[in-house]
DNA sequence: GCAAAAGTGTTCAAAGTACACCCATGT
DNA sequence: ACATGGGTGTACTTTGAACACTTTTGC
């Protein structure tokens, strides 16, 4: 059985999933300054989406969001929020899955798992970036990232999904940095600088920054890092007890 | 048809519901310096619970969950907000669910839509007391205000909701005290203190705390209130623009 | 020495805390 | 008058923003 049959013979009939329920996965991750956002084109169209999934009748929802995010990246043991429940009664878009449905050759019966309304749970994730491996899933052929502040069109909400994720990171960031994945295992003070102005979106004072973030008491000053620039070299710090 | 007809069909069917996802609200109730939560007793059981139902196909979830709030309390228009999802597998409950229906003497076939796992979408509401009308439903025999620190052992996870509720309440209570249906039209700045201690669970200084309520420029200072007793008369106030 | 970036110090303002004092009210 | 609780003032501490100064590095 080839791998496409699988896929053909899943998205045919009516999987063993909790009905009406999916999950959106915002994953952040961060490199080069830049703030991204994994997002899969699907095969043979010009739709854009949030990586996601569904919920197995036995699967913790936190579970499966995780599995979510290790389907589209690898990672695992990653830190996961869920934000916010999108629960509208418009959350139906039938025409849209029949397109994605057509451009991987699958037709859909008019009473598809699909062809319904859904509500989806939201989570977000915040990634070093380069210590994952996107992969698209069985539906679509990229899974890229994509700048935070570049972002096309998506389907269905998953341009509303994502502004709120923004928004919940923003509000946590202090609190939720120790166990973000965002950033390699040292790192200077500029660069977590450089994230906390990508994230905001707005520049801060390098000195004032340096005594805030210290502050935390999060931080453990390692060896000096020596850039090769002409310069004064500046620390390496890691996540205390990490 | 009697009622009680009603109720033994809708219960014995499968209504036209989303399955496998239910709401849960926790309703803040503030009165004599008491913060309670309205539960609800089934009928001929033990068993107290949170109000909750199920979401309507063609409903959005914010409206059910305020439908939910004004069939226990006959409020409309009320500041309700979504805290959290609860997702694990074993939030399943089959026998707890027979004895109820059993107490309202209702047989459930074993393939009842209730003898399944369900997510439940968590709800917070805070209102004054004295302005709502409990009523049980069609299950419950009771639907009265419990003090906070006195609660019962509830069913399900319920007990974990609540937690779950009160610790984000705690967070959001400055930002949230404007939309709140907490106190009477006019109050005095005792009385919000006396809340803000309630829901803290904790002393405030009273010299202080008056000013970083004034601070917020949310309130309207309307006349002297003489209470009749042998001290100073404390001001009015009422949240500016109502 | 000089430019560039890191690290530290200084100053001022805002916000939060502790506590004292005065004010109004009914007995 | 005085006890009681409401309202305001004052002094101190903590937090945070603005900006100057010093240190280190490679050319």
């Amino acid at each position: 059985m080839t791998e496409n049959t699988d896929l053909k013979e899943y998205w045919e009939n009516k999987p063993r999933l909790l009905p009406n329920v999916s999950i959106d996965c915002v994953i952040f991750g961060f490199h080069d300054n830049q703030l991204k956002i994994l997002l899969l084109k699907y095969k043979n169209t010009e739709y854009y989406a949030l990586p996601g999934g569904f919920i197995n009748l036995e699967e913790d929802l936190s579970d499966a969001a995780l599995r979510v995010l290790e389907e589209r990246t690898g990672l695992r043991d990653i830190y996961l929020e869920q934000f916010h429940v999108f629960g509208k009664t418009d959350r139906r878009y039938d025409e849209t899955h029949r397109q994605i449905m057509a451009g991987n050759g699958i037709t859909m019966k008019p009473n598809h798992f699909l062809m319904n309304r859904f509500i989806s749970i939201g989570y977000y994730a915040l990634i070093d970036l380069s210590k994952a491996a996107p992969k698209p899933d069985g539906l679509s052929d990229t899974c890229d990232w994509y700048d935070l502040y570049k972002i096309p069109s998506l389907i269905f909400d998953h341009n509303e999904i994502l502004q709120k994720a923004l928004e919940t990171l923003r509000l946590a960031l202090d609190e939720k940095l120790v166990g973000f994945n965002l950033l390699p295992e040292t790192f200077t003070i500029n660069e977590i600088q450089k994230l906390y102005e990508t994230v905001l979106n707005e520049k801060l004072v390098r000195s004032n920054f340096q005594r805030k973030i210290l502050s935390l008491g999060i931080l453990e000053r390692i060896e000096k890092k020596m850039t090769g620039a002409a310069n004064k070299a500046p620390y390496l710090y890691k996540f205390i007890g990490e």
